[in-house]
RNA sequence: GCCGGGGUGGCGAAAUGGCAGACGCGCUAGCUUUAGGAGCUAGUGGGGUAACCCGUGGAGGUUCAAGUCCUCUCCCCGGCACCA
């Protein structure tokens, strides 16, 4: 037997596939499918990340389980490679953007072949692809038809440093998601989509698909649907009434005051309202700064206004207060310092009443019921270069008008300067060329939208374009979606979970809607893996020079080794540090499954542990507890060691449980073995009925008032008397229970009997 | 503050209420090898010569039996954060 020699193994079986296409699935049909995602990756310059690995080696072993089980299986792959670091390294080295684009992707391609993933090649997408991106802008048409992409004046978060604005969700905190500045406000034109029509019906479909509870949870908290009501408090003294939203309306009879927020005031101060300068002054300062959240005090201003409590007739004082929020509710609250906390610190900081609610009052309908969320509409420009165009006109005459759809894809030019500008205008603004165009409607000159997509866009939509990569039209073809959808089993990471997996679940729905997708989920089940973290516990960083290179290890250690280590080290949706010497364990193993290749015999029966493998490594696949399947295939593995000589039929069916995990070595071992065919098209091994079960001897454990003193060899399905006579015959159980009479025993069939005795 | 997830050997971790520490790393000893940073075998939670005793962040409880269930509490990680 020739030595294990990684490098050729898996050379050799990687060109293989290559050329015969092993991935790749059939075309849409009779057969039953299953359709297998990861996120695909953002092509950066850094390569590929030992966390990629987990989650695709992770889907590739559930791909190859399904195959085997006899699915249609579709596991693809392909480039969200618009974005900003790309944009930004390209500015730096002066590149085009579009080359990195090509060298990176290049390079992730050779590295995840390296690793033996089993991809359909064939389907690999590029966002960036005028293909692709056609239809990214082609969608983004259809929202504008149906009234859910708008254009709207408002403040955007701004990055000074990176020249950006910035969805809220990018600008958490006031602070810039890619270089971590402080954003300042800024207000902006800006296109909207509008994702709050689906807000009700993206929290209620969360009950139609299988995601962890947390991501569920999550979600919900994200879309924040309340419940409450809107009352109107009547202003004394002026024909205006004010409406507040409470989900508590029980609480009203404790209203000490009315707080509005500074943008409501100033509405109100555009309609007429006549306010004191000090109020006017206090409402400007209010606008112009961002509140922090949680700041020690409450800024507020009372307008000297009087607002009347429609429940109890009493006068309460309207107050501007920065803590009201001009986007929640209706930018207005009642104020009950007994019973929210906000209120009472706001109550205590500006000397304002607090009183009881009064219980014995009943209160009826007290206003029009109203249903609240937090979610915004999502921002949708970018004033940068490296994004897909959003293909909209501008003409004096017409306004805005939709680029017809037999002109997309609107091309993004290419051009010298793509840096972004002070201004705050896309540098596509510069390109005078390009910008110029007739108006589809009156055919007068008229101005490209030099705005782009943000980076959320294309990957959007990307599963559907899977089901057919290269279709011309339509995103992807009716019948070929109806094979495909819904995307059965979706990996990916916790950090999506309320920006990708939420916006993709919100254009899947308006395409359902459209008729353009089926189904009213994309995802049935989303799982997600844990992080991986370097030795010290750190995030991986090359500025903190703690980055795993996987490259070095797959020369080192195999692809197959660094594999089975990913799936071995830990749960896998926990997060993990990385043991630099963990390889060394699964090398070992792969090596002893190697060795064992040398050592089978011709027998014919199948071995009980065999059996529990089958069933261990199976169940543990399903439920995605990885590590505790590689660790049974090594006590099986080490089991046929010590018994020196292994079964032939045995040792393959080892083999094949092991090839989703370790694909080469395994399909190596085959051909030497002498299997049919390929390891990797055998069907899964299903449980086999092992002969005289009843005489299968099993350790049962005996206690003594719940204390194990002993243990027995019995044969399995032996009676609680045999069991318990038995027991006392020993020694070590006698001692223990001495003269003292047996109060009661508790007899668990083939694992344990507690003789409970006096003390 | 709110919502999730965690806390078990030197380390990564196992454990449908039923032998705590499977499996792997590391370590110790022996064997083997021309040699080895290779392989094999045995050992490896703490205390004790031993019989045994103690041990899953902490304190109580339920149970014949608790890492697992209940009550209270401390700490760590992730997300959200004035959303009425």
């Amino acid at each position: 037997m020739k030595k294990y020699n990684h490098l050729a193994v898996e050379r050799k079986w990687q060109k293989k596939w290559s050329q015969t296409g092993a991935g790749r699935a059939a075309a849409a049909g009779k057969r039953k499918k299953f359709y297998a995602l990861i996120e695909f990756p953002y092509p950066s310059g850094d390569g590929l990340h030992v966390g990629h690995i987990r989650s695709n080696t992770a889907m590739d072993i559930i791909a190859r389980k399904r195959r085997a089980e006899g699915y249609n299986v579709l596991y693809p792959i392909g480039w969200d490679a618009f974005g900003l670091p790309t944009e930004n390294y390209a500015i730096k080295t002066g590149q085009q953007p579009a080359i990195v684009t090509k060298r990176n992707t290049a390079r992730f391609r050779q590295q995840l072949q390296s690793l033996g993933f089993s991809f359909d090649w064939n389907r690999e997408i590029n966002t960036t692809d005028p293909n692709y991106y056609r239809w990214t802008q082609w969608i983004f048409l259809q929202f504008y038809k149906h009234g859910l992409a708008y254009k709207a004046r408002m403040p955007i978060n701004w990055c000074p440093s990176c020249r950006i604005g910035l969805a809220n969700e990018e600008a958490v905190g006031g602070r810039c998601e890619r270089c971590s500045g402080l954003t300042e406000v800024r207000t902006k034109e800006q296109w909207l989509l509008a994702i709050t029509k689906y807000a009700d019906r993206l929290d209620r479909d969360l009950d139609l698909v299988d995601y962890p509870a947390s991501i569920k949870t999550q979600q919900r908290n994200w879309i924040g649907r309340k419940e409450g009501v809107v009352i109107k408090f009547e202003l004394k003294g002026l024909n205006k009434t004010i409406e507040i939203f409470t989900t508590r309306p029980d609480t009203i009879t404790g209203v000490t005051f009315v707080a509005v927020a500074p943008a409501m005031a100033r509405q109100w101060l555009e309609t007429g309202w006549t306010a004191s300068p000090d109020v006017k002054k206090f409402i400007n300062n209010e606008l112009a700064r961002r509140p922090d959240a949680g700041e020690q005090t409450k800024h507020g201003l009372a307008t000297g206004l009087e607002a009347v409590n429609p429940v109890t007739g009493e006068s309460v004082p309207v107050w501007v207060a920065s803590y009201v929020l001009g986007d929640a509710g209706t930018g207005a609250i009642m104020g009950v310092p007994v019973a929210d906390e906000r209120d009472r610190e706001f109550a205590t900081a500006h000397g304002l009443a607090i009183k009881p609610i009064d219980q014995s009052r009943s209160l009826g309908q007290l206003g029009e019921k109203r249903v609240t969320y937090k979610l915004r509409d999502w921002v949708f420009s970018r004033q940068r270069y490296w994004g897909e165009p959003i293909p909209m006109i501008n003409c004096p005459h017409c306004g805005w008008v939709p680029v017809p759809e037999k002109d997309l894809p609107v091309k993004l030019p290419l051009i010298k300067k793509y840096a972004p500008t002070e201004s705050g205008e896309s540098p596509l603004a510069a390109i005078a060329s390009w910008i110029k165009v007739r108006c589809p409607k009156c055919s007068e000159w008229a101005r490209r939208e030099t705005d782009t997509m943000p980076n959320w866009a294309g990957s959007s939509w990307y599963y559907l374009r899977y089901a057919d990569p290269r279709g011309r039209h339509a995103p992807a073809a009716p019948a070929k979606l109806k094979y495909w959808l819904p995307v059965d089993w979706y990996n990916g990471g916790t950090e999506h979970t309320t920006l990708h997996l939420l916006y993709s679940r919100f254009w899947h729905k308006f395409l359902y809607d459209h008729k353009i997708a089926p189904e009213l989920e994309p995802y049935q089940k989303r799982t997600s893996h844990g992080f991986v973290l370097a030795p010290d516990g750190q995030k991986m960083s090359k500025s903190r020079g703690n980055v795993i290179n996987p490259d070095e290890l797959v020369k080192t250690f195999g692809a197959d080794a660094l594999r089975l280590y990913e799936m071995f080290m830990g749960p896998f949706d926990q997060t993990v540090a990385w043991q630099p010497d963990g390889l060394v364990g699964t090398k070992r193993f792969l090596e002893r499954v190697w060795r064992l290749a040398g050592q089978i015999s011709s027998a014919t029966n199948l071995l009980p542990i065999t059996n529990a493998t089958i069933i261990k490594v199976s169940a543990d696949i399903e439920a995605m507890k990885f590590n505790t399947a590689v660790s049974q295939l090594m006590i099986l593995a080490h089991q046929f060691e010590r018994s020196g000589s292994v079964p032939r039929s045995d040792y393959q069916i080892l083999l094949k449980l092991l090839s989703p995990f370790a694909p080469h070595i395994t399909e190596e071992l085959w051909q030497i073995t002498k299997g049919r065919g390929s390891v990797h098209a055998a069907p899964w091994p299903s449980v086999f009925a092992v002969a005289n079960q009843h005489k299968k001897l099993v350790t049962i454990v005996i206690q003594v008032n719940g204390k194990k003193r002993s243990v027995l060899e019995m044969f399995a399905g032996s009676s609680e008397e045999a069991v318990k006579a038995e027991a006392l015959t020993q020694s070590e159980i006698k001692k223990w229970v001495d003269q003292r009479a047996i109060k009661k025993t508790i007899f668990v069939p083939n694992r344990l009997i507690n003789l409970v005795v006096d003390n």
